[in-house]
DNA sequence: AATGAATGAGACTTCATTCAT
DNA sequence: CATGAATGAAGTCTCATTCAT
């Protein structure tokens, strides 16, 4: 039976009363957890629901398809993976905001190691969530790229690189040396040691002084 | 990871007829075309087997599976992506030889990109071609972490790092740094800044003099 | 999972071989049998699989959707309706020829009632299939059109009616009669009074002598 | 046909209240709109409680179904268009009556041309609602039979054929003509062309003269 | 070997209707 | 009465894999 518009018209819409958002949110925290277990891939509607202990169709009040919520579960993902834990300080030296910072972003991976690897995913093969992505690393990129201007002006770091292009590549070496260990497995090492090594690796491409 | 791998664990027995290793290689060069069109997930068996002008059946008569396929496929572009160049020539400086290492995976990349997404994708989700993936890594990690060594036996490196942790840290810059700017189109940024940036990082990372 | 393309690549391509030639027919047998039982809209896919003795996935080999059997079946109705019974003879005249076009319709029309009565449901909803019907009509009329033609030139019509606009008033009357009496069930009248009615007001209308 | 009906057989209890009563006609209109819109079997409960701006669930306060609203909405339809237009006035001559009411029905036809097309659709599948068109249809006939029955008792129109039949035949003819004209967009002749025809093809049928 | 038809389990989505607040 | 959330049966379509020729 032929329909053509109607489609857009259901899911998503947020929910108008307590109970609503109630039961949103118990979709979320199911989709997650789901997600977590088996992958975006192989997590179905049913499992959702289930999870949630809520109806199949129930699923459809709030999201139009598994993408909808994933991009929800994500969302809050990302926020808490940017949450600014609190800084080193205020007189902390580059070495050791950038030793704090990795160690903090670390700890987050591992809190939500799963998650990671299911963004991972997504992104291979979702326009959409690549754009989400991108901007949420743009953000993040940005701050960095701030505190890199700052320290070439002060004097502590060469200015012949750009400060864009340096803090993409230290991000995607931290990003991806984690997503290969805590992800894929690579062989773990100690986490201590591997944190070390980046640590050092950026502090010396950054030409800053060890403490 | 035996060459050729695949014929005679994986996809159906090796073809023993002239006839037979053509229509083999037709499905081969068939699939990788149809990956890089339509990504893993979204390419079809039906696809692949139009594409090599092959009834559908005989796909099944060479492989046996879409998985399958891929690992052939898979195979064969590690082997032209670690295929060693000619190096920079007997006296070149370790900068001259990352400059020159950098500047060629960035070119094979260019080249295989389609291929290297949706290899990126596969890796998210199958675990055999995670080990795979693995495999290829650590011998690639250790080629630069031996070249390492002797770097820091000749006082050229600082020695308190991990020439094997250095290795991986260094190489998923690099890596990453290419896919998110080649694969998920990161604001793309001028070819020769990128790699000018991460030759000057990992040579400061490594504390190498300029030239 | 996004799929986008596909959907046209399926279904719908005539069959290669024999065998499936055998199968498209029985499927076009059983929708038939199918849509008269139930009607377009209560006929499931899984009811014509049944009836056809094939697997559910099996029609979507042959028909991308239930529209496209009806198509198909519907396409042979018209020829079957349409298909010119022996004329009355070469020396008939105009009056001899109406009642004798009218009574053949009439049987083709019971011979084939319930699937009139479903070409008309489809024709409420779907525009593709008002377009075909709107072919077949205008060819229907222009055959009706052009003898009316003949007959206004041998003076046996008067020519101040437009022979286009009279063939389809009296096609619908026709029709629409004939409709109204075996699909809706209009208090079924005696079969040959209502033709004889349609016959005379039909000759009147055209002003012909009653032989 | 009781007026009025459906409200206390097929809808919900009659509303008592005057809010109530609001109520009921708000969703009887947003009906009538959504139906031209999208017809009756794309239409959906929510469509039509949106549309009159209450609550998903107050649709079933006054209405126990979709088909129940839509009798509702047919039935002042067929009120509208069966509701007698001033006549041609008393002396009028049958062909002067006939052309007048001809004329009428057509506007009618116009003005409500989308809901027509919906009553034609339902008409094809739903027995009740057929059941109900025939009711209408017989009142609208006997009174042209009625009207041929007295232009026959005073000779000035042929008594060989019968009274009933005639007037089904011709009102089959105008309602179909219009119906392929206007609803099925047959292609669409001038409008006074086609009613010339009509009238003067119903004028010849019953032997009147053009005066 | 090659061909292409056959299979059917599996996942998605819709929406009339009921129900709790 | 009004509101909007909850339910789940029903139907659609897909496609990897098997099989007959």
């Amino acid at each position: 039976m032929p329909e053509g518009a109607g489609s857009t018209e259901r899911g998503g819409r947020p929910p108008l009363t307590e109970r609503g958002a109630r039961t949103r949110e118990k979709l979320i925290a199911a989709a997650r957890e789901v997600f977590e277990e088996r992958g975006f891939l192989d997590t179905r509607i049913a499992h959702i629901a289930r999870r949630a202990e809520v109806a199949y169709g129930s699923f459809y009040t709030y999201f139009p398809s598994k993408e909808a919520v994933f991009f929800e579960v994500a969302d809050r993902l990302f926020a808490e993976m940017t949450s600014r834990a609190d800084g080193p300080g205020a007189g902390a030296s580059p070495a050791e905001r950038i030793r704090h910072a990795n160690r903090a972003y670390c700890e987050a991976y591992l809190r939500n190691a799963k998650m990671m690897a299911i963004v991972e995913q997504v992104a291979t093969f979702n326009e959409e969530f690549q754009e989400l992505r991108r901007e949420h690393r743009a953000t993040s990129i940005a701050r960095t790229a701030h505190a890199l201007r700052r320290w070439q002006r002060d004097g502590l770091v060469p200015d012949d690189v750009d400060p864009e292009l340096t803090a993409r590549a230290l991000a995607a070496m931290i990003d991806h040396s984690l997503y290969l260990w805590i992800v894929q497995g690579d062989d773990p090492p100690a986490a201590e040691r591997l944190l070390d090594t980046l640590d050092t690796l950026t502090r010396r491409a950054l030409a800053l002084p060890a403490e």
